[in-house]
DNA sequence: GAGTGGTCTAGACCACAAT
DNA sequence: TTGTGGTCTAGACCACTCC
């Protein structure tokens, strides 16, 4: 039997006092000299779990003003977590499965800007329970990750063989909304200009480019949902090893 | 001057380490009491450090085995952080304005689960020096908060008016990718059936809803972008007080 | 000046997992 | 069994900032 560690405990007691809204924002929360009178412990006891809610964004804490329950931000920006498509199929319990539809070895062109000189140019289909799911187009720079050449993109699908291979230190992504056009169209079963979701990625490993990938859904089958509270944000990601 | 705390340094350097590629995934980093003896300080203070580390992430640690880099996630899901609105067109150096296109008091619809019994529906156009940037159509439920019936909308657009008056404590947001229908088109100055970025966002405050809110965005002139890595995320929320 | 949090020490015992 | 991290103590000094 795991025994829940005091500090978490101490943190926990008060999460929930903030979330039941019985401490409001600007609450003033009991100061440190209180909190270890009240559990019985050490004062980097209750610091550490005062610290812990501090960096979770949940109180905000000054000397000598003392700790007090934090407003939640007025400008309010959210996060929108973006899932591994594979991952987003089989947790809507579809078969994944996927196609190859173009591999090419090819310079890069001017408009690709930073992608090394030489790349592969690769089409895939994703599909879940075999209905068109998203249709992805996607550049790898052979000079950062010289191996993808010999690498099967028809038994794995090319986010995954990089993942495994070369982890990005660095990534962004770019969310649009665009027609699909007639080959996109075409591909995903949809009539031409359908309005799709258009998730841009691009990567980078040490600050060289590592791949850079444009995924199309079908904007009336896919979308992308979070749902948090500020007591616990979607930053989430589980890490293997 | 303000001193870096030495467990901010000890991190930061094993950060920079990680970063820069010196230490790879899976690499096993030195002990704690190793970790003591180079920066000849208490244990307690290395162990911060490294456990500021594992909570972002970036160092797994496990007794007897060490501490060890972490491998990028398998299945990679990334954020994406959804901006305010006026936020975004004034941090574009643009001139934010807005009009109230609609305003109704009425019952809410069975359709609209959760919102009340009655409601407001608000219609508001964001402008952007001058220019359509977002329709946005929202609901407002008066008996989580009843200010709302009196509040100037034509004043502060409501979303500003909300965050002020009525805080959430959970929110869910999904994005998708629709046509501009008829009205929609009207109003942004598309023709009709031009992909757009629509924004869902509903809102609850300790389990009863707040708002309601989709806004739409003309697809090519609007995108969502997040820039990051493992190391950093973007959860930068800036919290008041 | 005094109250509050931020950091740090030099120990201690325990939990877990690799051997 | 033993090495490693996880937690905790009982102090200490300092940095801020409100009064």
């Amino acid at each position: 039997m795991d025994i829940e560690p005091l500090h978490r405990r101490i943190a926990s007691d008060i999460e929930r006092r903030i979330a039941s809204g019985e401490w409001r924002p600007g609450f003033r929360i009991p100061t440190e000299a209180e909190l270890m009178a009240e559990y019985g412990c050490a004062r980097m006891t209750v610091s550490r779990a005062m610290t812990d809610l501090s960096a979770r964004g949940l109180v905000v804490r000054r000397r000598r003003a003392g700790t007090v329950v934090a407003h939640p931000p007025v400008h309010s920006s959210a996060l929108v977590a973006i899932p591994d498509i594979q991952s987003e199929i089989e947790g809507r319990g579809l078969a994944y499965s996927h196609q190859l539809l173009l591999r090419i070895v090819r310079p890069s062109r001017a408009d690709e800007d930073g992608m090394g000189a030489r790349l592969i140019e690769l089409e895939t289909l994703h599909l879940a329970d075999a209905m068109p799911f998203t249709l992805e187009r996607r550049l790898i720079s052979l000079t950062t990750a010289p191996e993808a050449e010999h690498a099967d993109f028809t038994a794995a699908p090319p986010g995954g063989w990089l993942l495994a291979h070369m982890p990005w230190t660095e990534a962004e992504h770019r969310i649009s909304a665009v027609g699909a056009d007639g080959e996109t169209a075409t591909r995903l079963g949809l009539s031409d200009g359908t309005p799709c979701l258009r998730l841009e990625r691009r990567t980078w490993r040490d600050g060289l480019a590592v791949t850079w990938a444009w995924q199309t859904f079908p904007g009336a089958a896919y979308d992308l949902v979070a749902r948090f509270s500020p007591t616990q944000s979607p930053m989430k990601t589980p890490i293997k090893e």
